[in-house]
DNA sequence: ACAAAAGTGTTAACCGTACACCCATGA
DNA sequence: TCATGGGTGTACGGTTAACACTTTTGT
């Protein structure tokens, strides 16, 4: 699958880029991640205008579309092999990094393949947020998480674009058992419910909650209570990777 | 929204139409209908090597994507303001109209904008089979209706492109009252029955589907009964206008 | 009269929700 | 010991699924 690809410095990618990738085409990633009870996504923040945006990238001529997502991804958390998922391809004309105020460094280049309309397409990831290495790319300043109802004014229609994956999200709760992703390995069962209730954004039922998941039957659940809480000790719970497999293949209803 | 764009001649197409056009991308559509009982899809073949294939077309370099489906849609049933839902994209870079034989037209240019590899953005349509008046392309013989169930091998990925439609047409009868779009004006709740039978592939209980239906309390009851049928005539029903409007605003579940 | 298809109603199983109770722990 | 958070069980109500009965019509 993946390929080893030529270095750019800043001027070849101006004037040189659409040799390589293809033009009017870009990718954008909404990177979920969870930490201290807080859904996040990781945003970059361009050098020069000092806007923020959500990474992307483009596709190399000869390279899959979800090969690039992967890449793209893994250029900025580090992560490999996470939950990657298309949900929608946005394709407004005025999506014109040329204008906008995007970057001052297109203003320079009397032509460029950057200054055009690009079609993008949108993918979402959940990983670890404990095992991201946040890293910006050439023209960002900053690549840094932020929490996800608290996020600037983006550039272009990165907001739009973050909701539409947001509702995504949403809706795939019910298909995909979420935590998997975005916890360490143990976990308890109150973190995974801070979970839900965050991506849904509405209270859930401690006790029901808990009914469900176990319920689904791909839990394990550790000897060992989780350390240093004030209060009663929850227990330390896994996922179980093979009955999780199953799970998933059979298409288990996860909602709720 | 929609505009008057330039005609093309064939020649002009092959060899300028990346002037107007954007490279490398494209929509491919799949038109849902339904007759005798049966889901349909409507497809075209091409003049020259006979080969079948989903409708598509080109997205104009200031035109939204969304507008460029319709534009396609409209080009090829005759039908506006139809249900269009765009549900993924396909870019895998073995995606090359040069190659694959979908058209021998292609051989004798040397180079042509559409001689390179495409990503393509898949929408599909659910319309009212009467209402369609299938019309080919320039660059096709026949535009048919073909039973969902035992359509040819097409070109290039499209018959992978229908799958994945399929299972989103699916996925969306939870949140979309489907018949509407798929049946004339006046309609039997068997007849509705056997929409959601065929496209769910599944055969399901006749009077628990009456119940559900009604509750929903977006049909009407006609006076009339369906003429000129053996065994016991059933009522006709028309879709409630404003109550079907305000139920699908308030997201109410249509799943059976 | 009978078979086939349609309209109406009843019942049991299932699931989501609400909530009561008990246990463990730190202040 | 008390407040807080965690683990377990029960009860209610709505929805779904299964199925019985009656009505209509062509042969």
């Amino acid at each position: 699958m993946s390929k080893k690809r030529p270095g750019f410095n800043a001027s070849d990618f101006f004037e040189k880029g659409h040799l390589y990738f293809l033009p009017h085409i870009s990718i954008d990633c909404v990177i979920f991640g969870f930490h201290t009870g807080e859904l996040k996504v990781l945003l970059l923040q361009w050098k020069d205008t000092l806007r923020w945006c959500l990474p992307g990238g483009f596709i190399y001529r000869d390279e899959h579309i979800e090969d690039a997502a992967v890449r793209i991804l893994k250029s900025r958390t580090g992560l490999d092999n996470i939950y990657l998922q298309q949900f929608h391809t946005f394709g407004d004309p005025a999506r014109d990094n040329g204008k906008h105020g995007v970057t001052k460094l297109l203003d320079k280049k009397s032509k460029s393949w950057l200054k055009d309309r690009f079609v993008t397409i949108g993918y979402w990831a959940i990983v670890d947020f404990s095992e991201v290495t946040p890293t910006p790319d050439e023209f960002s300043k900053e690549c840094q998480w932020w929490d996800i109802y608290q996020v600037p004014q983006l550039i272009l229609d990165h907001n739009a674009i973050l909701e539409v994956a947001l509702e995504s999200l949403r809706r795939n709760l019910n298909d995909y058992p979420v935590g998997k992703n975005l916890l360490p390995e143990k976990f308890t069962m109150p973190d995974l419910q801070r979970v839900y209730e965050t991506i849904l954004s509405k209270k859930l039922d401690r006790r029901n909650f808990q009914k469900k998941m176990l319920s689904l039957g791909i839990l394990h659940r550790l000897k060992e209570r989780k350390q240093g809480v004030a209060h009663k000790a929850p227990f330390l719970y896994k996922f179980d990777e093979k009955k999780y497999q199953r799970a998933l293949r059979q298409g288990l209803k996860f909602g709720v």
